[in-house]
DNA sequence: CAAACATATGAATATCTATTCATTTGAACG
DNA sequence: CGTTCAAATGAATAGATATTCATATGTTTG
């Protein structure tokens, strides 16, 4: 009962910690960011994404059975194809807030 | 030009997203994560995380210098002690998001 | 200055993981 | 059905990295 507040003090056992860290550690990889950043706004086969990033199909696809397991993405099949799109908009509100983190000027005392 | 609204539409070149994916990489390990959110709040030392995580002072301390680097968290000397806390409330606002997108409901069409 | 305490650093290593290649599964279509 | 196109899977490997141990740097105090 000491930390029912903020949905932050929930974090903070194991169990929850090691989820979010495998969300992160997914994230964390550029070619899997990019495949994100790929189906973040509409779905888009993978055969598309292959060839926009200029991936192979074969690393496309492990990388979106990982992404689809931790729920960062989900499929539909249309016919021969399938497409990915990102799960939920959370997915877009963290690498925004992540892209914010990016923008704010350095405050750090000792500059290095 | 085609790419000028959205914040996210900056992202998706080369070093934006790899310097993006740098970040969540290193918030991607379980033993970061937690150090991380050890000095979400308020400063911290070095001593007072290792011993509250039960990690050892030399694994807290080279995370630390990445998690730094990344301007993640930013230092505070204090007498022969060494304070960390978060570098901005944005990285708190990720750990928010991505706590969410857990809750999240399964919406995924075949359900594994 | 020497001793004690706190943190940082370097090297070594065992583990993990991103990528590739070869193959398979699955769907459409003649 | 056999062929073609798209995606998924498995095994193998090269490269990355989390952790440990030993040591160094830095700070306070007697």
């Amino acid at each position: 009962m000491k930390s029912e507040r903020c949905p932050l003090k929930k974090v903070g056992y194991e169990e929850d910690v090691s989820q979010l860290a495998d969300l992160f550690r997914l994230m964390g990889d550029t070619s899997r960011l990019r495949i994100i950043l790929s189906c973040l706004h509409a779905p888009i086969s993978v055969s598309d994404i292959a060839a926009q990033l200029e991936l192979s199909q074969s690393l496309v696809s492990h990388h979106l059975r990982l992404l689809r397991a931790a729920r960062i993405v989900r499929s539909e099949r249309r016919g021969k194809q399938v497409f990915y799109v990102a799960a939920d908009e959370h997915i877009q509100c963290v690498i925004e807030d992540m892209v914010a983190h990016i923008g704010e000027p350095n405050q750090t005392e000792e500059d290095d």
